[in-house]
DNA sequence: GGATGTTACTATAGCGGTATAGAAACCGGG
DNA sequence: CCCGGTTTCTATACCGCTATAGTAACATCC
């Protein structure tokens, strides 16, 4: 095993100081050109392949990459039209700043990424509340902003608002005359299937606001909805809420989802029980993702601009870390 | 701002040495239960919140993140349901050994996180084969795995045998009787549209394969197929080419299509011009996809199994960061 | 009772960079 | 010729942690 060339390495060799070597590498401006040819040039020799950026990353006091909290299982975030959205637009926002992404899973036992992982700012995406993930972000005093999660003390939040934009959908199916409405939404860790008491479900700020926001609508008009609470928000899970519901004595005629996914889940439910939509049952979603376009017959949706979250997320990101860097602590 | 905490200053505080609060936290059994519970609560005390990850990867010497290299802009690998179906795989996979995932962009200009961001190995997938990216991984001697890329000297590389199922579906095609064919591919960097010479597309290997293994079994018949070249996977250009194949004079009764997502798009195009599928014209996907599950009329698909690759590339990967770890290099 | 372990902790020497404050040489102006 | 100002390079001091070897104290064993 040769010894691995570092800065000293090349120094030794062309004969001038480390720092200089540094310098060639990250401050031209700091030596003549002559020089940082020679010193390049000698690196190339040597088999450099520039500054090592773990060390960078301590000596500068940053590591180039943001990380984003997910909830739970990573591969749920991927399946998830939304998040994989939201994913694309943070992407694509970081990348003229340099920063790259880390995704990070919620972790179990030992494992917590969003404690070991180097990283100068984070996302937290619709978590928990209580994710453990969130509150080591927290200790460590890094950057983060939250999107579609309940607003913490001092960092920035990013949220559209859900309640008002249920309370809106439900109203407009009030108007057309249901009486019998399903609600079918997805919830971390509550209980699952037909729940009594729909507003005790745990986890999930964006699904609880969405529910009060359905509630605002029709509590007021004497409606008590029959509420199916789903594992997650994954289609097939929609089928069958929307199956239990739907083939039950007093049949809903109007389904309120919580996300597209699963209206469409329940769209193909009804179509499979040979119940026309929306003639015999009305079925709205929330999001207004591709996948809402996409369903037969069109699916009425409550519209949120994922994009823009994903992009206003990650100005407001680089704004914190920038701040932190220039000592401006907002959160003390 | 308050001068932050480190092991020295729980040192201090304790009155021990900084190496045992070190391994308070990092090798339990090195020191006393009594002695860590005293150090453990000194820290709590102080808010310290454990041992700084970019620190600790330096002297470590790993980082526990592994890249992941994706073609041009992250946004496409976000609305390509393979990709992220090969995504969620990976990101499951890596989750028991504690690794992140970050995400790495080609990048642009002075922008190359693949040569920034510290990582202890990477994966390439499906990436343009002469990408700076690719050449910094290696350079830095980095622990790599290509998927769905022409394979690199000593590196793994994990493929399926692309050429092999595009001619079996080509040939499918012929004993079925067809004999205008038309082909749809991508292509990251080529020229676009109709093209003469089929094989001389740069970039994408895989594009490149399934283009070889059609060929081959379309030319030994005679056959000299339509080939029309689209800028990337995205369903809509696959209308685009498909609606300019099929509304010309020789409209070929046959569409080989390099993805599951431009078949899609050939299905939609074909049905925007009344005819029918398969009646009319025959369709053709690659991936199996979910995507290929949905359409309807269903799609004729070559099937490969991305979460296995996925898997399989993760432990590789692993395997290969371990080896290295251990002393063990595999490439001179 | 001396060879041999084990346990619990410490001292030293890095890991591979960067920030910052100089020092030396050069340059034009009064 | 001396002064302030640049340009170019260097010395020193970290960044915060971990590996490794070592020391001292106490057991164990024949």
């Amino acid at each position: 095993m040769v010894p691995r060339v570092t800065l000293q390495t090349i120094a030794d060799r062309v004969g001038v100081s480390r720092m200089t070597v540094s310098n060639a590498f990250s401050r031209p401006d700091q030596l003549s050109p002559e020089l940082r040819q020679r010193i390049l040039s000698a690196a190339d020799d040597l088999g450099y392949v520039g500054p090592d950026p773990a060390a960078r990353a301590l000596a500068r006091g940053r590591t180039g990459a943001v990380g984003v909290l997910l909830t739970d299982s990573l591969r749920d975030a991927f399946s998830d039209e939304v998040a994989t959205t939201f994913l694309a637009a943070i992407a694509d926002e970081l990348e003229p700043s340099g920063l790259a992404l880390t995704l990070l899973s919620s972790g179990r036992g030992d494992i917590v990424p969003a404690r070991d992982v180097p990283m100068d700012g984070a996302f937290v995406y619709s978590c928990d509340t209580n994710s453990p993930g969130v509150e080591w972000l927290r200790r460590r005093k890094l950057p983060v902003v939250f999107v579609d999660h309940a607003p913490v003390d001092g960092a920035p939040s990013i949220n559209i608002d859900d309640r008002s934009g249920a309370r809106a959908a439900a109203e407009h199916i009030v108007q057309l005359g249901h009486r019998r409405v399903g609600i079918l939404t997805a919830c971390f860790n509550g209980p699952h299937g037909l729940v009594a008491d729909p507003v005790s479900a745990t986890g999930g700020h964006v699904a609880t606001q969405r529910m009060l926001g359905w509630l605002d609508a029709l509590e007021p008009v004497g409606i008590r909805p029959a509420v199916v609470q789903l594992p997650n928000g994954e289609e097939h899970f929609g089928f069958d809420g929307a199956r239990s519901l739907l083939d039950g004595d007093e049949r809903p005629t109007a389904l309120l989802c919580c996300s597209d996914a699963i209206a469409a889940g329940a769209v193909r439910a009804a179509d499979s029980l040979g119940l026309q939509v929306p003639g015999d049952v009305s079925i709205v979603g929330f999001d207004d993702s591709l996948l809402a376009v996409r369903i037969r017959p069109a699916l009425t949706t409550v519209r949120q601009d994922v994009e823009a979250k994903g992009r206003i997320a990650t100005s407001v990101l680089i704004t914190q870390i920038e701040n932190v860097r220039a000592g401006i602590v907002t959160t003390p």
